[in-house]
DNA sequence: CCATCTATTGGCTGTAGAGCCAATTGTTAT
DNA sequence: ATAACAATTGGCTCTACAGCCAATAGATGG
């Protein structure tokens, strides 16, 4: 904890602060769920008075909203890095190799928490509904975008690559859906269903796409 | 609404009027969400002072978690009725191809709704968490059953019932993961997804679980 | 018909959070 | 140095909900 129990007010420059904000926001999204993410929450972590919060962030919803979008578009860099950025760092081979390992470990369960907080939260919160939309479109787009390079290097074979890329998503957000109840009991038989589904929708022998 | 603006009350057995509050909270949970369950809207909904919901259910979690289980209960009868109900009222394929034909309906997702949001809940909500996964668990155990027998009638081929029924499962869940958000933009992609998932699992033909 | 039982009422309190704002204090430019 | 500006404080009100309980009123058995 950022603990400055009373001590003298600390002065940052607009832009910085509300990025301190939105990070703090986002951990507390991540390891919490967002209906944390409340203005005292937030400030208590930042050692901050509330109504800075308020300050920054007049209706909460645009808070909640954006520290979800900010967690998922961290993760999603994580996972699948922008082809475009190294020229030739990864191919989309060991690109969705790589993707499928990481999901499978424990530093995906926060994240699976989250978007399930998010979807659900949707059903209430217009701000949020659009920003997840919005997100999930993108690590659609971004799954996509790397089976049609994979199919031009002639290392996937797909008809249709967006539609690919939703049942593959499909499959790992199923697959992660039991993350806060039954996961334990469901370990063994999902633990390569997305990866075997994907390794299909590319045809790819089994195991194509396993970490080498 | 049962506007009894604020006519005599009505007194009614302990038991049937248990049965009643449940009924509307399994109704509210299901068409507002689990955390619209709260006193007030329940004692609303049969016009009743809120202080009777208190006298059945003194901890509020505990309706919560009653209603999700008798919705979902209600549902999975609906959707896979006990074979050993009618001796020979359905066979496993037909069974299963009912349950695929229902659950692309409309009418099944208030229950995607549901689950999303009890599964989401269950986070904070130890009483619900328990009934959560008991309930999956249920519906996985039928799908096991209908798989197991129809492997005794050389209907399906497969080898590990439990697991297929977890697979099909997890296909059908997140298929249904974006019914808050970007359902419509996923819809053909996914539209057949868990059919033709389950197919592959029961050595099928594809197809062979559509509705004849 | 009366007494007893219990379902039901109609309040009460305490808490947590959102939204709001005047006063204060650190920073920056004149 | 001092004035102007903008970040920050430290409150305020209002709402919704959970949990609780003494009093009331329908039902039921003696």
């Amino acid at each position: 904890m950022t603990s400055r129990g009373s001590g003298k007010q600390v002065r940052k420059t607009a832009a910085e602060r509300r990025r301190e904000i939105v990070a703090a926001a986002a951990q507390v999204g991540l390891e919490e769920g967002l209906e944390c993410v409340t203005r005292q929450r937030i400030a208590d972590g930042l050692g901050v008075q509330s109504g800075l919060i308020h300050h920054y962030f007049p209706v909460i919803e645009e808070l909640v909203a954006e520290a979800f979008t900010s967690a998922t578009t961290a993760e999603l860099d994580g996972l699948l890095p922008e082809a475009e950025a190294e020229p030739d760092g990864y191919g989309p081979l060991r690109a969705l190799q790589r993707f499928f390992a990481l999901i499978s470990g424990a530093e995906f369960d926060n994240i699976s928490k989250l978007w399930l907080n998010a979807r659900h939260l949707s059903r209430y919160r217009p701000v949020l509904h659009d920003q997840v939309v919005s997100q999930e479109l993108r690590w659609c787009r971004r799954i996509e975008q790397i089976i049609t390079q994979g199919v031009k290097e002639r290392a996937f074979h797909c008809e249709d690559p967006w539609a690919a890329a939703v049942r593959i998503l499909a499959v790992v957000d199923g697959a992660s859906a039991y993350i806060n109840t039954s996961a334990e009991q469901r370990m063994e038989p999902l633990a390569d269903l997305a990866r075997t589904l994907a390794e299909a929708q590319l045809g790819l022998p089994v195991g194509g796409l396993r970490m080498p």
